[in-house]
DNA sequence: TATGATGCCTACCGATTCTAGGTATCACCA
DNA sequence: TGGTGATACCTAGAATCGGTAGGCATCATA
């Protein structure tokens, strides 16, 4: 992996999953590589990573998921973002922003 | 705690400290309140994730500790952020930085 | 035929933050 | 004097979560 793809935060995959999922319904794989594309290959999540993710977070009742078959002709489980999601999304993009804000504020100051 | 205090996202506080002390030295109570003061209340950094922090970012070279007794004549163990240490936090805002403008990216998607 | 990409999954590890407790000193006020 | 809250340090344990490393199957392509 090259050196210069950030390890996530902790916190931030959810954030990144639903938004990945919000531009349109997707399968775990196509998450993967929709996340690495919008992030101009600065965000790479692994696998082992991802898939306990989504089942947690469709425990949560914030992705609903299906299989089905894509035009490619394979099987391919796809999630989509429930209502619930969508309000999470925001939630935390907010949160987000918030701490973003924060660490600023500190990083402003100087001696 | 209000509600507006976001929790801290796991990496942020090494980062949060070693910001803190770039300020001068400072006891490990004082950083809470130096952090808590520079984030405009935003972040609170809770004692239980501080000291064990602290203990981890010394054995690591980032900081050296000394007691010494401070102006209301109460002991407390003062921090130094060494040489190492700055470098560290050069590093880390660097990361910091980078993740947030991946993230900005992902999110700057449109349907 | 073998390799790499696609596509799913699990088990376990490691790191880190929080909760919840403990101790002690000191200032202040009833 | 006794109690409370702020200051100041610490630890144990729980919980979370992302990564590593494995496994399996299909498909296209070299």
């Amino acid at each position: 992996m090259a050196k210069d793809k950030a390890d996530l935060l902790q916190g931030t995959l959810d954030m990144l999953i639903l938004k990945a999922l919000s531009l349109g319904e997707l399968h775990g794989y196509g998450i993967i590589q929709r996340i690495r594309q919008l992030s101009d290959e600065m965000l790479n999540v692994e696998q082992g990573s991802l898939y306990p993710a989504l089942y947690r977070i469709e425990q949560k009742g914030w992705v609903s998921a299906r299989w089905d078959v894509h035009d490619t002709g394979r099987e391919a489980k796809f999630y989509k973002l429930t209502r619930t999601g969508r309000k999470q999304l925001e939630t935390q993009e907010a949160s987000w922003d918030r701490l973003v804000l924060a660490i600023a504020k500190v990083r402003q100051a100087t001696t």
